[in-house]
DNA sequence: ATCTAAAAG
């Protein structure tokens, strides 16, 4: 066992329940444990275990909702024990495996623990998994509860299930696991003093606006973080703000720094706010919710909070996903005000009536596996030939409604994944083994069938980085730097579009540069990169043509995209509308036929009938 | 004329 480094693990409340956690957890298979923020759960509960023994026989698992975490949090626990990444302290997330035979504590996203229950159900590796930051539950973690639950029945003997939260939930997922023991252990965090107002603001922007310059004038030092629901609001409340204070009195207050921040921005923009304010400097930090959980920025002691968040939610009845503004959750609402008592005591100032968040306000967080497509997660399950199961019956924490998991089997009958009687089939074999959804996936495995798997492949990645093309107008072209034009999709839609600006990148050798003259992330092409290499890796086996890339060749005939078209057709075959002849508008093709409105932009001409589209997201 | 939060394989 490798003994503590001179810097060891610091002393944290955690610390002083080591025998408490190791009695529980020697006694029960599961063990619930909530730990606020700065007990050290993260980086702790692992190395304990380690240390009373329980690396002998297998490796400790830690998952984590998201990438950084993963790595940030491996590389903390590697330091402390003195080890390199990747020797007894490892981690992997897609597109990185840091770990090796000598690797005791490994921290993965859930994503990637659930891939590698795939190929190994009974995940006999690992001696105990930790499902980390569970509250947050994310769809992944969700899958993984009920797993566990399924697998400590089959491995009663040896395998140790963890369970750390961050709220009071405890005892609902102590139920869940047949009353199960929780342990509570207390965080660091100080007290934040919240402050309502009397009503409902018209315009939450510009009530946002008067709360921050009112907190910068009256108020002791210290960064202001203010919840919006996306960037356009954050745009505008930036600029506002610094023309506001650009206005107050000369010398009346001390300087301030505005900044704004949420997921789509480049990097570089993303980590100024972690570099602290200047002195006699106040920072204002417009945020999206990347705030509240992914991002932790230091030196915030007041938060606005405008109450609202954008979720995405499905709808199984129209089979269709819609954007919507929607009230916070009283978790998320503290969630948010906690943000301001991580350095010292703060304020939290909430842009609506106490009678709003007591009584209008949900509990909590509609968990995400309650508001998406469970076609992916059907057929992963599905795919994993549990025995006597049943997947309308399958134990979730919080169950998905009867119609979503009814919709989630039609959806996937319909691409053929599952056969009448909901066994799945080999195509839905395949299908599960990419990591796409299933309409993507079923998009590659017709491009196979037709002989335009190369292009397919590079379609269902760029879609998988989710990359905006942002409009500029000739307007734009002032200053110096211009943007060059984008491959347009020569009139076969934004699928094809998409393509050949990928196709462009790669004739470019893939020069960063081209991306930022194309006004185009650096990041999100390089996270395609990756997938289509992934994607082309996993479907070697099965590929009956060629999978890299053709475009080098020159241009001797127009390329072909009649295929690519048909595949995109089958494997969307659930979301086709069909142009409406005569109107301006469209209707779905199906069952259930609706008018819609295309916001998304995935424009197809299809089948010789006339124009067709396939959407991933409607209005009306 | 209209627009996308955040996160994952």
């Amino acid at each position: 066992m490798p003994s503590p480094s001179p810097s060891g693990p610091p002393v944290l409340p955690i610390s002083e329940h080591e025998d408490e956690i190791v009695a529980a957890v020697e006694a029960n298979p599961v063990i619930v444990v909530i730990g606020e923020t700065g007990s050290g759960k993260s980086t702790q509960l692992s190395q304990i275990l380690h240390r009373r023994g329980y690396t002998r026989r297998g490796a400790i698992a830690v998952t984590q909702p998201r990438r950084v975490a993963a790595v940030s949090v491996s590389r903390r626990v590697a330091q402390e024990l003195g080890v390199s990444i990747g020797e007894e302290v490892g981690y992997a997330i897609r597109f990185e495996d840091r770990t090796s035979e000598k690797t005791k504590i490994k921290y993965l996203t859930d994503g990637v623990l659930l891939r590698e229950s795939l190929s190994n159900p009974e995940l006999k590796q690992y001696s105990v998994i930790i499902l980390d930051e569970a509250h947050e539950r994310s769809l992944n973690t969700d899958i993984l509860l009920g797993l566990m639950k399924r697998l400590i029945k089959h491995r009663a003997s040896d395998l140790k299930v963890l369970i750390t939260s961050a709220t009071l939930d405890g005892l609902k997922v102590s139920n869940f696991f047949s009353g199960c023991p929780v342990l509570n252990i207390p965080g660091t965090i100080f007290p934040v003093e919240k402050f309502y107002s009397t009503d409902r603001p018209t315009n939450y922007i510009e009530s946002s606006l008067r709360t921050a310059i009112d907190i910068h004038v009256k108020e002791a030092p210290g960064d202001v973080l203010i919840f919006m629901t996306g960037k356009d609001d954050i745009d505008k409340m930036v600029s506002k703000l610094e023309e506001r204070i650009q206005n107050l009195e000369e010398g009346s207050c001390m300087d301030a720094l505005v900044l704004p921040l949420h997921g789509s921005l480049p990097p570089e923009q993303q980590v100024r706010v972690f570099s602290p304010a200047p002195p006699n400097c106040r920072r204002f930090i417009v945020a999206t919710n990347v705030a509240e959980t992914s991002l932790t920025v230091d030196g915030v002691v007041f938060v606005v909070d405008c109450g609202y968040v954008k979720q995405r939610q499905y709808n199984p009845s129209t089979g269709m996903y819609s954007l919507d503004v929607v009230e916070i959750s009283r978790v998320q609402a503290d969630q948010r005000a906690g943000r301001a008592g991580r350095t010292r005591p703060g304020k939290c100032y909430r842009l609506y009536p106490s009678s709003i968040y007591q009584k209008e306000f949900l509990e909590a967080t509609v968990p995400e596996i309650q508001r998406t497509s469970l076609a992916g997660s059907v057929l992963y399950l599905k795919s994993l030939n549990l025995p006597d199961i049943d997947i309308l019956k399958f134990d979730f924490l919080d169950p998905p409604s009867r119609e979503s998991l009814e919709d989630a089997l039609r959806q996937l009958y319909l691409i053929d994944a599952i056969d009448e009687s909901g066994q799945i089939t080999d195509v839905g074999r395949l299908m599960a083994e990419l990591p796409l959804d299933p309409s993507l996936s079923r998009t590659l495995i017709e491009a196979n069938e037709l002989g335009c798997l190369s292009q397919a492949l590079t379609v269902a990645a760029v879609l998988s980085a989710e990359i905006t093309l942002r409009q500029t107008r000739s307007k734009d072209m002032e200053g110096k730097r211009k943007r060059q034009e984008l491959p347009d999709g020569s009139g076969w839609g934004d699928h094809v579009q998409l393509l050949q600006i990928f196709e462009s990148w790669d004739q470019a050798d893939y020069d960063p540069r081209w991306c930022s003259d194309h006004d185009l992330q650096v990041r999100g092409m390089k996270f395609s990169k990756d997938v289509r290499n992934q994607l082309s890796q996993i479907i070697q086996k099965i590929a009956k043509g060629p999978t890299d890339l053709q475009a080098r060749r020159g241009r001797k005939s127009d390329p072909e995209y009649r295929k690519l078209r048909r595949a995109l057709c089958v494997g969307y075959g659930n979301q086709l509308a069909e142009r409406m002849i005569h109107h301006n508008g469209y209707h779905t093709v199906g069952y259930r036929t609706q008018l819609v409105q295309c916001i998304h932009l995935l424009y197809l001409k299809v089948m010789n009938t006339g124009n067709c589209l396939c959407m991933s997201s409607t209005t009306n």
